[in-house]
DNA sequence: CTGAAAGCGCTAACAT
DNA sequence: ATGTTAGCGCTTTCAG
């Protein structure tokens, strides 16, 4: 029932490897051309991208692993990243990883059997050794939105964690803010933050309290409990830091929960600039990843390996922009 | 380089179908599996998913086709269905629509080139006429929290969206609100939930203006926009029902603009209780639907067809639930 | 410029 | 219980 490359071969009168030519455009006679052409449309015929993938074409498919599709910030990228790729002709298959190395390791083991194209590993990841397998085999791999391990040499497109945690430790050491937390996920991109903030903190010789660099899953409600423990301590900060914005909302809640007003009696920062940060009330002071020109330098590159054009790997690093709104005030 | 079934066959020094059958799990000798099975370990043969699928296999790879994966809603679905597929060995490919035909019908033909097992149309969609191909053609497919055309007969889970119209519309009703309106997208949900609002003022004798029922793109923005219009208009509602939480969110944006105080002087509903409904202030009345419920319900109708066990067709009908929170409150 | 034929990795009769 | 062989639908030499 399904139709074939030999049911348009018969039609058009000609051989299958005629036929093939005109698919994959090759020198074919001006007649011959017509006759395929015209016998593709009257059977709708439709090329199995498996038997041709199974010939050493490509699937034109790549894997997107990401740690949580429901997550704002991931979800926008996806978004930008398939739009992106879909112009080019690929598709995106998502696999949630929960920062889980079983989980990578996992998908990319099926999605390889897959034969998928290449690899998007977006928001971060936990086993630098996937990755590592990956490279060695050469299969393209890209890192979008997510810190490269210092010692692997991979292609990388991502913020400049480290400026945009220490630009907005900054900001709110301007808004005179000597007591500042910071409630992070554990995952590299988070690591860089700390590092901004720390340095910012040291270059205006305020003191790191330990206790007051919190690690938290990625939900929401630990975040809120995370923040009302910090609350309760004896010298509680008068700002937090949330290195991602859903973070910041759980700081919000929580802080919320404890009847302070915000931003008098607490100053609240996120990171991404998602709609949530747009949404809730007040808006939040945060950080914007210049999504847009990320994805699409990400697929650029992948894309570029993928079809073997050039191939010398490099990591490409964006620079944040701080967003003043309205979750942040000078300390009273 | 890849390693294939004959290298393990050589390596085990059994025949390639002896191999084929300890895959597929049949009827070998114990000590032919035995072999088998450790020269696969020892080479890590992975099978390819092409090869196989192209005799006829599953591909185990299903169509995701959304209006947006960065919407809120439908990521949040998105991933409860990816977990679902998982755990059944399924992949997801997504693909964004924006309720555009053109896209839906893309997509679908791409991907049924690239011998996807089956489709998930999530969230809505426009063009009927892939569906009722698809069906002809004997695909699977179901639909997740989209309304089914009325003769379209595919397999359906989806939230009773006149009975959540109704509700909300009631409960606004029953706060004193007499002068309600409505902004919603142009599809099929939306225009169940605007039929059980319609009910609802009729079942109280009040009177629907048309002009207070407003189509609006899927956009916070534009949402913002009609609020602020109809907020100018000499007659305005006292409530404002957002068709889901995203356009709740743009009503709320639009009526500050106003300088309204949220309940007091306007009252504002969502739909679909998304992280949105929870970080906001006020918070959003708002109907929840069973997600993940609906996505399991959804993953394992479908899957089933896929792997031929049963195929009646049906459509589930699950219930919503109001969740009142507090950008409502009497009308004064 | 066009066609015949081998082969991609696997499955499924059909033999043995 | 195991092996042989003919495809699945397409690409790609290699002849003609």
């Amino acid at each position: 029932m399904k139709i074939t490359i030999y049911d348009v071969a018969e039609k058009a009168g000609v051989s299958i490897s005629t036929v093939s030519k005109v698919l994959n455009n090759q020198q074919v006679g001006k007649k011959s051309k017509e006759k395929v052409l015209s016998a593709m449309n009257e059977l709708k015929y439709k090329p199995s991208v498996l038997a041709s993938a199974l010939t050493g074409k490509r699937t034109s498919t790549i894997g997107f692993l990401l740690p949580d599709i429901a997550n704002p910030f991931i979800a926008e990228m996806a978004r930008q990243v398939e739009d992106r790729a879909h112009e080019r002709g690929y598709n995106l298959v998502i696999c949630s990883t929960d920062f889980r190395s079983e989980k990578e390791e996992h998908y990319v083991s099926l999605l390889r059997q897959k034969s998928v194209d290449g690899f998007i590993f977006a928001g971060g990841f936990k086993n630098r050794n996937v990755v590592m397998e990956l490279l060695k085999e050469n299969v393209p791999v890209i890192l979008l939105a997510a810190e490269p391990h210092p010692n692997l040499t991979v292609n990388t497109v991502t913020v400049d964690n480290f400026v945009g945690g220490y630009e907005i430790a900054n900001y709110l050491i301007s808004q005179g803010h000597k007591n500042i937390a910071v409630i992070a996920e554990d995952a590299t991109s988070s690591q860089e933050r700390i590092r901004g903030y720390k340095q910012a903190m040291q270059d205006h010789s305020l003191f790191v309290q330990d206790e007051h660099i919190m690690i938290c899953n990625s939900s929401v409600e630990h975040a809120q409990k995370l923040t009302e423990a910090i609350l309760d301590t004896p010298n509680p900060p008068t700002a937090i830091i949330g290195a991602n914005d859903l973070l910041a909302i759980g700081i919000l809640i929580g802080a919320r929960e404890k009847n302070l007003v915000i931003p008098q009696d607490l100053s609240i920062t996120g990171f991404d600039n998602t709609l949530l940060s747009k949404c809730c009330d007040p808006t939040l002071t945060t950080v914007d990843q210049p999504i847009q020109s990320m994805c699409s330098q990400a697929v650029n590159i992948l894309l570029a390996e993928i079809e073997g054009k050039h191939n010398t790997r490099q990591k490409i690093l964006v620079l944040p922009k701080l967003i003043i709104r309205n979750s942040t005030c000078e300390v009273y």
